[in-house]
DNA sequence: TAGACGTGGGG
DNA sequence: TCCCCAAGTCT
């Protein structure tokens, strides 16, 4: 046989070197890929990280990082403590599972963020994702590291589509695993720099190809870019879903100095139903704490 | 395995 | 204005 596979059009070496050699030109330079800022800022930093964009988590994760240097001290501090330094980053859940995560370190790691992707797997918050991140950005490891930008990079230059999938694919963790590099040190750049690729150029919409360091071997392009042909990406409506009225009423908790009362969460829709639903979702994924004749808190806090 | 889960900036 | 999207995880 000699049909051509899509993934030895180019041979993985040929890729390597142009996108590493970018990355050392024109890498941002962001204080988690700074030594000081050790596995716990690399991992503190991958959550703030997860969909939220990286302008946005800067200033939070310097607070963060001043305020709880250490697992330990993170873990030292009540659940909803967390909740507020999150501010507006979104997702909130994160940030309980962080404090869980923090937890989970002390009690099971001595306090160090643990080095082998299954244990980093094994704590709250952390997915297949994270796990590789963390391995490879902060311990220097080998692991195929698949994030978002790292899959549109390489539907375009290597699968020839506008898009990745909707959700990972075999055949995307196949070709990740073949692009790995063999050794450590070179996986692990490869991995911040196709992520950063993706992030600052191959970028979703209006990609600057004329920047790309890949671009004569890119298989989108050698197709004459064509458009995206799969199913519609699922947008995401917000307004007037559950989501918003969790997110206005955690805003009024974690702006409070203390315990609020039911009245001031009341305040912020007027759907009762919605609303009620709302705070019982809040209060069953643990970010909102009852306490007694109907006054309500961060967890802990 | 879809769908839930926040928020705000840019085109 | 509206729509898309941003270093995912969990159920």
């Amino acid at each position: 046989m000699t049909a051509t596979t899509e993934t030895t059009t180019t041979a993985p070496e040929a890729l390597h070197a142009p996108v590493i050699d970018w990355f050392d030109g024109c890498a941002r330079d962001l204080p988690w890929r700074r030594p000081e800022a050790g596995a716990w800022g690399v991992m503190v930093s991958e959550f703030m990280l997860q969909q939220t964009p990286v302008n946005r988590v800067l200033p939070v994760y310097e607070q963060w990082m001043t305020r709880w240097p250490r697992p330990a001290n993170l873990a030292d501090e009540a659940p909803g403590e967390a909740v507020r330094a999150w501010g507006r980053l979104g997702y909130p859940r994160r940030a309980l599972r962080l404090h869980a995560a923090a937890v989970a370190i002390q009690e099971r790691h001595n306090g160090d963020v643990p080095r082998r992707h299954a244990q980093l797997l094994a704590l709250p918050g952390i997915g297949e994702y994270t796990a590789a991140a963390v391995a490879s950005f902060a311990y220097g490891q080998r692991h195929p590291v698949l994030d978002t930008n790292v899959r549109r990079v390489y539907a375009r230059a290597i699968s020839g589509t506008e898009f990745p999938p909707g959700a990972t694919t075999a055949a995307e963790r196949r070709i990740a695993r073949e692009l790995l590099p063999d050794d450590d040190d070179t996986a692990a750049r490869w991995a911040a720099a196709s992520m950063e690729l993706g992030a600052l150029v191959c970028t979703s919409r209006n990609p600057s190809c004329h920047a790309c360091p890949i671009a004569q071997q890119c298989a989108w392009r050698q197709a004459g870019s064509p458009a995206y042909e799969g199913p519609p990406r699922r947008g995401q409506t917000y307004a007037g879903t559950d989501r918003q009225v969790r997110g206005r009423l955690l805003a009024v908790l974690r702006e409070a100095d203390g315990p609020v009362p039911q009245a001031a969460l009341d305040q912020v829709w007027d759907e009762p139903v919605q609303r009620a639903r709302a705070l019982d979702g809040l209060v069953s994924d643990g970010l909102v704490e009852p306490l007694a004749d109907g006054v309500y808190r961060l967890p802990g806090a």
